[in-house]
DNA sequence: CACTGGCACTCCTGGACGAGGAGTGCCAGA
DNA sequence: TCTGGCACTCCTCGTCCAGGAGTGCCAGTG
């Protein structure tokens, strides 16, 4: 495959990207200065279609890139477009406002819809990369406590304990300590363990107590691995003339699926900087014809991942740009808030 | 207007809420044993269209109700069709589920979109109304705090403080005891008058850091009156043949928007148990085609709103009732857990 | 006076048809 | 190896027409 048909196709991309028609070879010819003729164009045409970079939703109509041409164009031909400055600072500025991890994670996902013009989905920090950093009791009535768990990426989680025995303010106070001497920095990951042997550190009559306490924990740590994710641009799928080739509806609805978001964010193993998923590399069946741009963000180690989603025909230097760009702040602020 | 005129606007209106068709004299006639004939059904609905309450699409099409049609229907005829036993159960097991108040309206407004079938609203228990259960101060740094309210509600609020000095932990103490005996179980709407009042009541070295925590209170607070609201069900927007005249675009586009949905869900001083507003009876430009049930719940008092947004053409009385049902539930377990 | 059957009329819907146009593949020549 | 020319394919879009649903009106009836 010489230069040339290499730059025939990256015409095709771009054109069709921006254009959203097929592109034929008189158009190939004159907007990029190739230097041949549109027969010329066509023959290199002919060998694209011959390997599977591009085809033709029928004769006598122009090209369009297939899911392997888009791969090669990531792969070997997209120069990745920055932020310009501008962008840049804005998307700093609007970070940095945020007051707490919940508007960190609602700030983020709008910015890179609106970035993108595409869905824009962030997973939380994952609580299974989290450890803990403060473990607070709240006394609600006698034998009701609220369990108040705070994590290093700042996560809070609260459930309820209803205790099977009355307690005291100084109950609570040694509980509180109990839970923090032995939690507090660890991992959640790790959590599980230690846990366990909780109640058999408390004071004989606060043993029930504990257990109760550690049930809680258990539940909220171990059994509730479901991960929060935020989805914003749904609009932007009304885009580009629907561009899913059926109805919206399938592909609404696996924007409310939390386990479809997640699948669609990436194996959580996946500790690839960025991923670019075309077409039927996607696991998920209703995203077949779309193409998924993911991050994984985090202090130091990846603790989640932020993603876009859009039709195959996306814009992917200024998409991988920008979802890049927004992992890295993103990052950044958590690494500050810790 | 007579009996049966009123009879024939029921018969249009629940045959074109299930056919989503023009529907004819003919039709009417056979379908609701009224009695007459299609004649005479044609006279009726010329007298009917005279009056605003039903028009045509078109000459030579059958008959579809006007927004003012549907609200008759609303206030006079229809009967408020009670969910079934099955469907009561299914919604209380559902929702006593909940392990916190995010799952409760994350249940919540799932439950709603699933139940009518339309794109469901649900606002967090409002800031405003709640009052204050407890307030945490975590140390994380020196110079750092982390400031946890709970309300009586049950939302949680995080903020990071960033203190003018170095704090020990007796300080931290001393003004966790401060904050709490000054603002527990104040209701939030009187907090700006005691929270300035604050560093006053500090000790002398304290003072500097209790008014940084009231001016992080005070934001949290005052400023930030913006409330929370969980959107559901966007997928059924594509239901029923993408029911807005136009794209689905600018509905999307404001189901994004959290000031346009407080505004959809109503003022916030309208206590009315339930409301509909129907086509032109929204503020909302966006929503002039559409229909939309919401309902207030809180325990006791109102603390927050929900409803349901759909075409013009909905069920009004499955509608109605599921709303009611759900708001009712929805306040037994605030109810419960206060 | 209210209701009914009949009838002419309107206007939408869906399929057929054809012109126009964009793009291709192939071939012969430079 | 590249180029210009040419015949061919097939989509798009507008027009046209038949079929059908539903109406409004009118004259007749109990």
């Amino acid at each position: 495959m010489d230069d040339r048909k290499l730059e025939v196709l990256r015409a095709i991309v771009e054109d069709y990207v921006s254009t959203q028609e097929p592109v034929g070879s008189k158009a190939v010819a004159q907007r990029h200065s190739l230097g041949v003729s549109a027969a010329t164009v066509r023959n290199d045409m002919a060998y694209l279609e011959e390997a599977g970079y591009i085809q033709q939703p029928h004769t006598s109509a122009g090209r369009i890139p297939t899911a392997k041409g888009y791969r090669l164009f990531v792969d070997r031909l997209g120069k990745i477009k920055p932020l310009s400055a501008a962008e840049r600072r804005a998307v700093h500025r609007f970070l940095s406002e945020a007051i707490d991890l919940d508007d960190v994670v609602t700030r983020t996902v709008r910015l890179l819809a609106q970035l993108t013009h595409q869905v824009a989905v962030v997973q939380y920090p994952s609580l299974n990369r989290s450890s803990v950093r403060h473990l607070e009791l709240v006394s609600l009535t006698p034998t009701r406590l609220m369990l108040v768990m705070i994590t290093d990426t700042g996560r809070v989680e609260q459930r309820y304990v209803e205790t099977p025995a009355e307690l005291t303010e100084d109950d609570v106070l040694d509980l509180r300590r109990l839970v923090n001497e032995q939690l507090q920095g660890k991992a959640l990951a790790d959590a599980p363990r230690i846990i366990a042997g909780l109640d058999g550190l408390a004071r004989p009559e606060l043993r029930a107590t504990a257990s109760a306490l550690a049930r809680v924990l258990l539940e909220s740590v171990v059994a509730r691995t479901e991960e929060r994710v935020a989805v914003a641009g749904a609009a932007n799928l009304t885009r580009n003339g629907n561009f899913f080739a059926g109805s919206l509806r399938p592909i609404l609805e696996a924007l409310e699926e939390e386990v479809v978001l997640m699948q669609l964010l990436g194996r959580a193993d996946s500790n690839a900087l960025l991923t670019v998923r075309i077409g039927d590399e996607n696991e998920i069946d209703d995203f077949r014809e779309a193409t998924v741009v993911t991050a994984g963000y985090g202090p130091g180690s990846v603790v989640g991942h932020m993603g876009v989603l859009g039709p195959t025909r996306m814009d992917y230097p200024g998409t991988i740009a920008a979802v890049r760009a927004v992992a890295r702040y993103v990052s950044e602020i958590l690494e500050q808030n810790r």
